[in-house]
DNA sequence: CTTAGTGCAAATTCTTTGCATTGGC
DNA sequence: GCCAATGCAAAGAATTTGCACTAAG
């Protein structure tokens, strides 16, 4: 029980390890980059985002090197798919088009999602008094129910007309 | 009160003409179809259910006429969009690639959905202890929450291994 | 007759797949 | 050296857009 703190990312590269995956380059980089990031992502921005860490990286100079970022869109695609398979990351529906994924944590990281209708920016909460009546919802409908998900849609406080800003957004 | 119980399709039509819209046959098929769905479909769906419905309404003789079917995927998608900015169907987040769309009705019909792991399934459900929880949370969070919406996500009874076949899948 | 509604086809955008190359073990 | 991991480019799929034609008012 020495290792009760270890990283998402840590525990992730285990996972793989003993799934019979080999270590790679790309999938380093994604997985640090889902556990820096405190909320859902799409591959379309985990590509953004890698290309721009690797730009500063770069140092200025061989920034130019790559055209569109150090780990290609296939690889970020396929990736996902491995984690989603060993249950590493899941989907998250946010009602708009492109879909979102983000780390499995445990349970006291369960979350959910607000989405600004506005700005499209999607921030995490939390409620126990809500994952207790989703419990016991799971028991009386007709399906076995191994996940749920909850999406709260409204104005986000940046978007709000006459408001201070104290958003909690996360993209 | 004489028209407590009109249809939604009948609302709809009754809206659209309100705010200026002129009528269409696109639009009619695509009401009357939403109409009568249990629960949420993708435009692909809908363009496939009315391309069957016309191709049965022809009589078998005209039913090859058109390519793809009696409204154009175009349409479809406009009309959704239409129908969504009036506040008359909604997105649904489902998880899957594909945007799904259902009619909004009064509040006494509100539900949310399941679905299915294994084949895709969505059922609707109600709870109305969930209703009040989501409710009261809608408070407490740095939104300005005006809608919600909640997917269970599991094994339904079609695709479970031993059980009888009482699933209330709608699609 | 005027202009919104519609169909068709091309354009976009996101995601997946095929194949050659690179790199972990 | 073998085979998984990766990149690149092409293929697929869903959605959007441009334009010509039809039809509602």
């Amino acid at each position: 029980m020495s290792g009760a703190a270890e990283s998402w990312a840590g525990r992730a590269e285990r996972a793989l390890e003993a799934a019979g995956y080999r270590r790679g380059g790309a999938r380093s980089a994604v997985l640090t980059l889902l556990d820096s990031q405190p909320c859902a992502l799409t591959a379309t921005e985990i590509e953004g985002s890698l290309a721009k860490k690797s730009a500063i990286a770069a140092d200025g100079r061989a920034a130019v090197r790559r055209p569109r970022g150090p780990v290609s869109r296939a690889s970020i695609y396929r990736i996902l798919d491995e984690l989603e398979g060993l249950g590493l990351v899941q989907r998250v529906a946010t009602g708009q088009t492109m879909i979102r994924f983000e780390p499995v944590r445990p349970a006291e990281h369960h979350h959910h999602h607000l989405v600004c209708n506005d700005c499209g920016a999607v921030a995490p909460f939390a409620d126990t008094e809500l994952e207790r009546t989703i419990r016991e919802l799971s028991e009386r409908v007709p399906l076995a129910v191994s996940e749920h998900e909850i999406v709260l849609r409204g104005q986000c406080s940046e978007c709000a007309p006459q408001q201070s800003r104290t958003s909690d957004s996360c993209n």
